[in-house]
RNA sequence: GCCUUGGUGGCGGAAUUGGUAGACGCGCUGGAUUCAAAAUCCAGUUCUUUCGAGAGUGUGGGUUCGAUUCCCACCCAAGGUACCA
C-alpha cells in the first residue's frame, strides 16, 4: 500500500478529536509541563506557512514531553481584540466581533489540518466578556494598589489610606507621581473625600496622567509611531502633532529593579535578556539642580510662581491667593502698613511663594521675610522649623511676630522691621530685583550619569516640551523659541532619536547658575533631549558627550576641557575608564570613579543634588482611543475615576453605529447611545435626562490596549472555564507557570515585559505564587516569502508630426537581464526585442525619424502560484489573472518559457507571495509540512520559504513508509504490504538506530529541529541500504519520529499492533554499547590543511600514530624531502604536521 | 542613531569544546527504467586550473601548530525602538 497521507491524516485528526487525546488534567501523578505559543491575533488573511513555525516547534516539544512521561498542558486561543478588525469595521461597517469570529473559525480550520496536539477544551479569546471580565478585574486590583518601596511590593490602597490617617505622607516610601505635596495626618483627615481621591490617584499602580501622544487632528485620533511616515499620517497623509492627553498609565516603573533582577533566573536567550536590560535602562548617577539665574524683566511680577517642582507651585499659588483673600486680623493690619513701599520705601509682597513655601510678607531686595504666627494659616511647628532652615539656606532673614505683638503695638513691630532693613545687605543694586531669583531657588533639575564632569558644563539643554521653557524664555528669544517648538512638535520621537546629523535648537535667553563655580550657564532647548527621558533636561558637557559636543560646535558655544591628556579638538572624549579629571576645582587629578563619588558627596553637601538611580523604563500608557478593546470598568464623578464593583463585571463593550471618533473628537465609545453608569442600579444606562442625574455618571470612553488581555492569559488556560475566579488556586498551584514559551523576538520588550510586570503584581497581592510567567523562552524567526517578478516594457509609437498614436502602450514582458541592462547601460537589447515585435513598415518609418518610439521599463509582482519550481511562468494563467495583462507579449527563453525574477521579502498578500499551509497539506500532507518547516533552518532565524524544496522531505516520509511496507514475498507486480520481521536486528541497524536516538534527543533538547530532521533522513537512508525491517529497530523509530510526523507515526504504530495512540508511548532509551568504535579515520593535515585520511585504531598511542603516519608514503610525498618542525597529535581527533 | 540578531556553494542550511568546511535536502548534469512522460533508482555537483595543484565561510587585520568558531576595526541585511500584534 502506498503512503496515502490525506487519508491517514484525516483519520488520526478525527481520532484525536473524538478521544480528546490531548486534553490535559489538572491533577496527575505525572510531573507537569506547560508548553505555550505566543498568543495569535486572528487576522483576516488567515494563516500562511510562516505562522505555524513556532506552533510546530512547540508541538514537537509537547509531544516529546508526553513520550517522556509528563502531564503536558499545551493550549491555544486568540488575542482577538486589535486594530486590524477595527480598521476593517471602519471601512466596511462590519462589526469587529463578526469578522473576528469568522477569522477565528478560519484559523481553527487551518490549525486543525496541521495536526497540533492542542487541548482545545481550554481555548480562550480576549474579546469574550467571560475573559475580559478578568482583565477588568485585574485593572481594578491595580487601581486598588500602591507600591511600597521599602517592602518592595504592591499593597492595597486601603493600607495606604490608613498610613496617611495615622502619620501623613512624609514617612512612607512609595512609587508615586513627582508632584506630591507633603501633608500631616491631621491635614489628611481634614481633606475632603475628593481631595483624598485626588491624592491617592498619584500613588495607585494605574493612574490618570497627562502623556504626550501623536495626535492627528484630521483623523481625530492618536497614531502609533509606525502609523506616521515623514511626519504625516500613513492613512490620508494628514499632519500629526505631539499633544498632551489625559490617559490611564501603568506604574511599571515601580517594578523596574525587580524586572531587571528577575532576568538572571530566567532561561531566556542572552540577547533577549539584554534587550530587556536595555529597555529598563538602569543608570546610576545624580540629580543636579541648577538654579535659574535670570528672569526677564518684569516677568517675576507677572508670574510669581518660579518655584521648584512643577505642579506644586500651581497648587501653592492657589493657596497663596486664598490666603491673601482671607488675611488674619494681624496680617491685615501689618499689610496696611507695609504695602505700596510705605515703610522706608521698600517694596513688600504678601503671601509670596519662596521655594515651596508661602511666606506672609517678603522684601525681596533685602531678602527679609516677615512671619506672623498664630493666625488661621498656622502651620505645624515641624514645618515651620524646616521652612526657616530652607529660607536661611537661600539667604533669607526671617523675622517672626506674634499676633498680639502686631495687634498690641504695630509701631514697635514696624520699628524692628525698619532696623532690620537698614542692617541687611541690599540686593537691589543688581538691575532691579530680577537677578535675585524672586522666589528663591527655583531650578532646573537634570539627571546625569557623569556628575564627575560637572565642571565641563558650558550650557544646558531642555527638551522643547519642557514645562519651564515657556516661563524662562526672554521676550527677545520668544519668537525663535516658539517657532522651534512648533517645528519639533511635528517630528516623532523616533525621528528625533534617529536623526543625529541635523543639529537644531534655540537659545531661551535665560541662564542658570553653576552650583559650584556660580558662573552663568546659558539655557538652550534642543530636540535631541526628549521630554520623557530623565527629567527632560541635560547639563551639557561638550568635552565629554558627543551630542553635546556637536551641539556646542554648531551653535558656537564654548567647550571647556576638563580631562587630563584627552584630545577634544575633533570629538568629545566619552571614555570613562582611566580618565583623569582636570581643571575642575576639588575634582582635579581624580580618576573617573573617585571623581564621581566625590562630586555626588559635594552636591549633597551644598544641597544642589543627590545620588540617584534612574531607569529609562517609562510608565506604560494604557488608554487607547479605539473601539475594539476591553472597556475600562470606570465611571467618573466630578472628573474623578470610580471603579465599578467587581460583582457587576464584566462591563460589556457597547454597540456603536460608527467605529470612528465622535465629531467632538472623543473616542469611538462616545458614539454609544447607552454609556453611563447608574450607581444605584449598578448597570449601564442612557445619558441622564434633566433632574435624574444624581446617580448617573459618564463611563470611561477609552479602551484598553492590545497587551491588556495578553499579559495574563497564560494563567487563564490553567482553569479556562472558571467564572468564580480568573483561575482556581488548585489549578494555579499545579501548573505554576509556563515551562516553555515559543514566539517571535518582536515581543522582547513589549508583551514580555508587561506580562512579567502583571505576574509580579498579582503575586504581591497574593493571587499568584510565581514571580515570573515564562521560565524558558525560545524565539522563532520569521519565514519570508520568495516573491516572483515580471519585467516589462510598455512601448508606444507616435507619429512625430500628426501626433497620431500608432501603438499605444503595448505590454511586452522581457527577461530580467534586459531590464537591468536597460536601466544600467541603455536600451540596445530592448530595441532588438521591440524590433522583432514591430511591423516592418513601421520600423522603417521609425528609422527614418517619422515615428517616435517610446519604451519605458518597469517590473511587477507576479503571484507565486503561477510560477513553477524552475521559475517558469504559466503565461496563460497570468494573462487571465488581470485584464491589463490579457494581451501582453512575452519574450521567452529557448525552452519557450518566460522566466521570472526572484527576491526574498516578507510574506504578504500585497506581494502575492503568500503560501497557504492548507494547500501544502493537501498536496504533501501535514507531516511533510511539519517536517519541512523544521528542516528549513534554525528555529530562531529568519529564512525564506521555497515550496520546491518540500519534495525532499516528502520523499523521506515515503522512504520511511517503505521500511515498514517491505513484504518479503510481494506477489508479482503487486503492491508491497505491511511487514516487520520479529528477528534480531543487525548490529549496523542497531548502531544506526541508537546514533539517531542520541542525536535526535540532543537536538530536541537544544531546539535544533532542523538537524534532527536531517538525522532522520540519514537514518532512513541507512536503514534502507541495510534493508532493515526488524521490529526491534522500526518500533522505537516510530516513537522517535512521532513528535515530528504524528500522523504517519500513529498509522505505523497501529499497524505494528498497538491499539492505543502513540502519543504516550515510552520514548526509546539510548544505549552507548551499540556505538562503540574501534578505529578512527584520522585526518592528516599539513600546516593545518587536511590532505588525506588514515584509518587507525582508537587505542593507538601518540608515538605509534606519529610513527605510522610518518612512515606513510603520502606523508613523504607531501613533505617532499623536508623534515617536519613539529607534529601535533590529538588522539581521537587529528594529526597536524608542521614544516 | 541606539539595542538585538545574522552574513558559509546556484538555493535552504550543517560543522559538539579551536581540530577533515559544505552533512542533509532542493536545484542542476549524466545514466538506468519507459514507446514517451511522471514516478523510482544509480552516479556526479564550492570555485579556479596548465589536472601538478591552488583558492575559499561578508571585508581588512590579529592570536594559534591549526580559525566558519576567539580578538580588533569596518561593510551589508533583518527585527525592535514604547499606540501593529
Amino acid at each position: 500500500m502506498n503512503y496515502n497521507f490525506n487519508k491517514i491524516e484525516a483519520k488520526w485528526q478525527k481520532y484525536w478529536a473524538e478521544n480528546q487525546t490531548f486534553k490535559a488534567s489538572n491533577s496527575s501523578e505525572k510531573p507537569k509541563y506547560y508548553v505555550l505559543d505566543m498568543f495569535p491575533y486572528p487576522s483576516g488573511a488567515g494563516l500562511h506557512v510562516g505562522h505555524p513555525l513556532g506552533y510546530i516547534a512547540s508541538d514537537i516539544y509537547a509531544r516529546y514531553k508526553r513520550h517522556k512521561g509528563f502531564n503536558v498542558l499545551h493550549p491555544q486561543g486568540y488575542d482577538s481584540f486589535g486594530l486590524p478588525a477595527e480598521q476593517y469595521a471602519i471601512q466596511t461597517g462590519q462589526h469587529p466581533a463578526i469578522t473576528t469570529k469568522d477569522n477565528i473559525a478560519r484559523y481553527r480550520e487551518q490549525l486543525d489540518k496541521i495536526g497540533f496536539s492542542f487541548d482545545w477544551s481550554r481555548e480562550v479569546r480576549t474579546s469574550n466578556p467571560e475573559y475580559y471580565k478578568w482583565t477588568q478585574w485585574i485593572f481594578i486590583q491595580l487601581f486598588e494598589s500602591w507600591y511600597d518601596l521599602e517592602a518592595d511590593k504592591s499593597r492595597p490602597v486601603s493600607e495606604l489610606s490608613a498610613i496617611f490617617a495615622a502619620e501623613g505622607n512624609t514617612r512612607v516610601k512609595a512609587a508615586c507621581d513627582d508632584d506630591i505635596e507633603d501633608f500631616s495626618a491631621e491635614a489628611w483627615n481634614k481633606f475632603s473625600s475628593e481631595e483624598k481621591q485626588r491624592i491617592l490617584l498619584k500613588y495607585r499602580l494605574t493612574y490618570l496622567a497627562e502623556t504626550e501622544v501623536n495626535w492627528c487632528p484630521q483623523l481625530g485620533t492618536v497614531l502609533a509611531n509606525d502609523e506616521i511616515i515623514n511626519g504625516v499620517s500613513e492613512r490620508g497623509g494628514y499632519p500629526v502633532i505631539r499633544k498632551k492627553m489625559t490617559q490611564w498609565s501603568m506604574r511599571i516603573s515601580a517594578f523596574a529593579e525587580r524586572l531587571l533582577n528577575g532576568l538572571e533566573k530566567l532561561d531566556w536567550t542572552d540577547s533577549l535578556k539584554e534587550s530587556q536590560r536595555n529597555w529598563i535602562g538602569k543608570s546610576v548617577g545624580a540629580i543636579v539642580e541648577f538654579p535659574i539665574l535670570s528672569f526677564p524683566k518684569g516677568e517675576e511680577k507677572a508670574k510669581p510662581g518660579y518655584m521648584t517642582g512643577g505642579n506644586n507651585s500651581h497648587l501653592l499659588i492657589e493657596k497663596a491667593k486664598e490666603n491673601r483673600k482671607n488675611p488674619t486680623e494681624a496680617e491685615a493690619a501689618l499689610w496696611s502698613q507695609l504695602r505700596n513701599k510705605q515703610l522706608d520705601g521698600y517694596k513688600f509682597r504678601q503671601q509670596h511663594l519662596i521655594d515651596d513655601f508661602i511666606v506672609d510678607f517678603v522684601c525681596l531686595s533685602k531678602k527679609l521675610v516677615i512671619e506672623v504666627d498664630g493666625g488661621i494659616h498656622k502651620e505645624t511647628k515641624e514645618y515651620d522649623e524646616e521652612r526657616t532652615k530652607i529660607l536661611a539656606d537661600s539667604g533669607f532673614e526671617v523675622l517672626r511676630f506674634k499676633n498680639e505683638e502686631v495687634l498690641g503695638g504695630i509701631e514697635t513691630v514696624l520699628e524692628k522691621i525698619s532696623n532690620n532693613l537698614a542692617q541687611l545687605k541690599d540686593y537691589s543694586d543688581q538691575e532691579n530685583e530680577s537677578n535675585i531669583p524672586p522666589s528663591g531657588a527655583r531650578g532646573i533639575k537634570v539627571f546625569t550619569t557623569r556628575p564627575d564632569t560637572i565642571f565641563g558644563v558650558t550650557f544646558m539643554t531642555l527638551a522643547p516640551e519642557h514645562d519651564l521653557v515657556k516661563e524662562i524664555t526672554t521676550d527677545a528669544q520668544r519668537e525663535e523659541v516658539e517657532a522651534y517648538i512648533e517645528a519639533t512638535a511635528k517630528r516623532s520621537e523616533r525621528e528625533r532619536m534617529a536623526d543625529v546629523k541635523t543639529i537644531s535648537g534655540a537659545f531661551t535667553g535665560a541662564y542658570a547658575e553653576h552650583p559650584f563655580t556660580k558662573e552663568p550657564i546659558p539655557i538652550w532647548i534642543g530636540d535631541y533631549v526628549l521630554a520623557g527621558y530623565g527629567t527632560g533636561a541635560v547639563m551639557a558637557v561638550p568635552c565629554g558627550d558627543q551630542r553635546d559636543y556637536d551641539f556646542a560646535k554648531h551653535f558656537e558655544i564654548p567647550i571647556k576641557d576638563i580631562f587630563e591628556n584627552a584630545d577634544i579638538s575633533e570629538e568629545a572624549h566619552s571614555g570613562k575608564e582611566g580618565t583623569v579629571i582636570a581643571n575642575s576645582d576639588f575634582l582635579s587629578g581624580l580618576e573617573y570613579k573617585e571623581a564621581l563619588q566625590k562630586a555626588i558627596l559635594k552636591l549633597e553637601e551644598i544641597g544642589a543634588g543627590y545620588g540617584k538611580t534612574n531607569y529609562r523604563l517609562r510608565d506604560a500608557v494604557f488608554s487607547r482611543q479605539r473601539y475594539w478593546g476591553e472597556p475600562f470598568p470606570v465611571y467618573y464623578v466630578n472628573g474623578l475615576p470610580q471603579m465599578i464593583d467587581v460583582e457587576y463585571l464584566p462591563l460589556h463593550l457597547p454597540e456603536v453605529e460608527k467605529y470612528l471618533p465622535t465629531e467632538t473628537g472623543e473616542p469611538p465609545l462616545g458614539n454609544a447611545k447607552k454609556w453611563f453608569w447608574n450607581r444605584k442600579l449598578n448597570k449601564v444606562v442612557a445619558p441622564p435626562l434633566e433632574g435624574e442625574g444624581e446617580d448617573i455618571f459618564p463611563l470611561e470612553l477609552n479602551t484598553m490596549p492590545g497587551w491588556a488581555g495578553s499579559s495574563w492569559y497564560l494563567f487563564r488556560y490553567m482553569d479556562a472555564g472558571n467564572d468564580e475566579v480568573f483561575a482556581s488556586e488548585a489549578a494555579l498551584d499545579y501548573w505554576e507557570n509556563v515551562d516553555l514559551y515559543i514566539g517571535g523576538s518582536e515581543h522582547a520588550t513589549g508583551h514580555l515585559l508587561y506580562s512579567r510586570f502583571w505576574t509580579k503584581f498579582l503575586k504581591d497581592r497574593g493571587y499568584l505564587k510565581v514571580e515570573e510567567p515564562f521560565k524558558k523562552l525560545i524565539n522563532q524567526g520569521m519565514i519570508l516569502g520568495t516573491s516572483a517578478f515580471g519585467y516589462y516594457t510598455y512601448y508606444s509609437i507616435i507619429n512625430k508630426f500628426t501626433k497620431e498614436v500608432i501603438v499605444d502602450r503595448k505590454l511586452v514582458f522581457i527577461p530580467k537581464e534586459v531590464y537591468i541592462e536597460t536601466l544600467a547601460e541603455g536600451s540596445d537589447s530592448l530595441e532588438k526585442i521591440i524590433d522583432r515585435d514591430v511591423d516592418i513598415n513601421l520600423k522603417e518609418r521609425i528609422d527614418k525619424g517619422e515615428l517616435i518610439l517610446g519604451m519605458p521599463v518597469n517590473y511587477t509582482h507576479i503571484p507565486v502560484e503561477f510560477v513553477n519550481s524552475s521559475d517558469e511562468l504559466d503565461v496563460e494563467a497570468f494573462k487571465n489573472w488581470r485584464p491589463e495583462f490579457k494581451d501582453a507579449e512575452f519574450v521567452t527563453e529557448e525552452s519557450g518559457a518566460y522566466v521570472v525574477g526572484r527576491e526574498v521579502e516578507k510574506m504578504s498578500k500585497s506581494k502575492y507571495n503568500v503560501v497557504n499551509p492548507d494547500d501544502i497539506c493537501e498536496d504533501f500532507g501535514a507531516d511533510t509540512l511539519r517536517m519541512y518547516e523544521m528542516f528549513l533552518g534554525p528555529i530562531d532565524q529568519a529564512k525564506p520559504w521555497n515550496t520546491a524544496g518540500i519534495t525532499g522531505v516528502h520523499n523521506f516520509l515515503k522512504k520511511l513508509w517503505k521500511l515498514y511496507y517491505s513484504s518479503p514475498n510481494p506477489s508479482e507486480g503487486g503492491e508491497q504490504t505491511f511487514f516487520v520481521s520479529e528477528e534480531k536486528a543487525s548490529a549496523d541497524a542497531l548502531k544506526t538506530l541508537h546514533k539517531t536516538i542520541k542525536k535526535v534527543t540532543e537536538d530536541i533538547e537544544n531546539f535544533s529541529f532542523n538537524t534532527s530532521v536531517s538525522t532522520f533522513m540519514i537514518c532512513v537512508n541507512e536503514l534502507s541500504a541495510q534493508k532493515c525491517n526488524s521490529r526491534e529497530v522500526l518500533e522505537p523509530l516510530a516513537v522517535l519520529i512521532a513528535p515530528y510526523a504524528p500522523h504517519i507515526a500513529e498509522e505505523l504504530w497501529s499497524k505494528l499492533g498497538h491499539s492505543e495512540s502513540i502519543s504516550t508511548a515510552t520514548y526509546p532509551e539510548f544505549e552507548e554499547q551499540f556505538l562503540v568504535e574501534s578505529t578512527k579515520n584520522y585526518p592528516i593535515s599539513f600546516n593545518g590543511k587536511m590532505r588525506f585520511t588514515m584509518e587507525l585504531p582508537m587505542d593507538m598511542s601518540k608515538d605509534e600514530i606519529e610513527k605510522t603516519v610518518m612512515a606513510d608514503e603520502r606523508t613523504q610525498k607531501q613533505l617532499d624531502g623536508r623534515t617536519p618542525k613539529k607534529v601535533i597529535i590529538v588522539p581521537g581527533k587529528i594529526v597536524n604536521i608542521v614544516g
